[in-house]
DNA sequence: CGATTATTAGTACGATCGTTCAAAGAAATC
DNA sequence: GATTTCTTTGAACGATCGTACTAATAATCG
């Protein structure tokens, strides 16, 4: 008594492609009818598919956690500074600049409605943190999540690579 | 050949009820019937004060920078970590949360939207920036304005003042 | 006083929002 | 082949959105 099986590959690739939608179009953008032509659907195809609107932002900012957030871990066994410069040298990544554009929009708006995101705002501190802590303690990892965040920040507003490039080296050469 | 001169206070007064009103609902609910309902006027009397909605928006959001980025100066003579200390103990304040929680949601719209916010994006960074350089070099006045961003940006999301107080404390220390 | 401008209100318009409903084709099991 | 489940569609609903228009009242200048 099993009818037709789900497409799980027609699954991800829609929700990557709502993703993607958000990334261009901005967080605040994302409507059904705008976001079903771009991606030539009907929008019950993503109602049906998503449940509703709040389930699909759910679903949105889960992909963006695991793109991004979970891009931080592991080290590898390298020594802190090492590992720090690695994951500095992903997030500064100027093709992941959407990505990380999108991370904040939702980041902003989780803030301002935390039982709607409890999700996200349980795990965007603490996963990141337990990787850094992993190879020091508390206080420096909490240091380094935060400059890396600050750093990326600046950088999204300002574009200007080399004066926050300088402060990530200077920042990275102190953990020794 | 004046007329009726403009009730500054009034306006003043009118655009700080709205500011009050988006940090309390949320950035993403600044529409203008509930905030008219809210604040005991008629939407048109919003419209009118404001002009439009974009209008209203860049009002709040200069306002915003007004209270928050202008607070980060002046360093009064002190030297850099003591200076870099007050300013933390400023935007830790958990009183300031609700603007932080604001502001944050107003950043990451600005960066999916840099031309709509290009005035709130060119001061952001810019103006801060330029207050920790008077006392500091480049990098390190970008290093201090990251990572008290990111420390609050952390803050916020987990309310855990003890760990990030630490963190905090000793970036300072290494300031000196 | 008359002219002018600010402030506030009431009404209404078109657009867009999220969502529901009925229905058709596709892919699996029995 | 009948049944079941997944996928997709088209049409339509009520609600809310930003805004324009008209008008009344208040405060200033000439």
């Amino acid at each position: 008594m099993a009818g037709r099986p789900v497409d799980q590959q027609r699954r991800d690739e829609l929700l990557d492609a709502v993703v993607g939608y958000a990334v261009e179009h901005g967080f605040a953008e994302l409507t059904w009818r705008p976001l079903a032509t771009a991606l030539g659907v009907t929008p019950t195809t993503l109602v049906h598919r998503f449940g509703s609107k709040e389930q699909m932002i759910q679903a949105v900012q889960q992909r963006l956690r695991e793109r991004i957030i979970t891009e931080t871990a592991p080290s590898d066994g390298v020594d802190l500074p090492a590992y720090v410069r690695r994951v500095w040298e992903r997030v500064a990544d100027p093709d992941r600049a959407g990505e990380f554009r999108l991370f904040f929009a939702v980041y902003g708006q989780a803030l301002q409605a935390p039982e709607t995101f409890a999700d996200f705002l349980g795990h965007v501190v603490a996963d990141p943190l337990a990787a850094f802590a992993a190879d020091s303690d508390e206080g420096t990892a909490t240091l380094v999540l935060a400059t890396l965040r600050g750093l990326v920040l600046d950088l999204l507003t300002t574009g200007d690579r080399d004066r926050v490039g300088v402060a990530a080296d200077a920042f990275i050469a102190r953990l020794r």
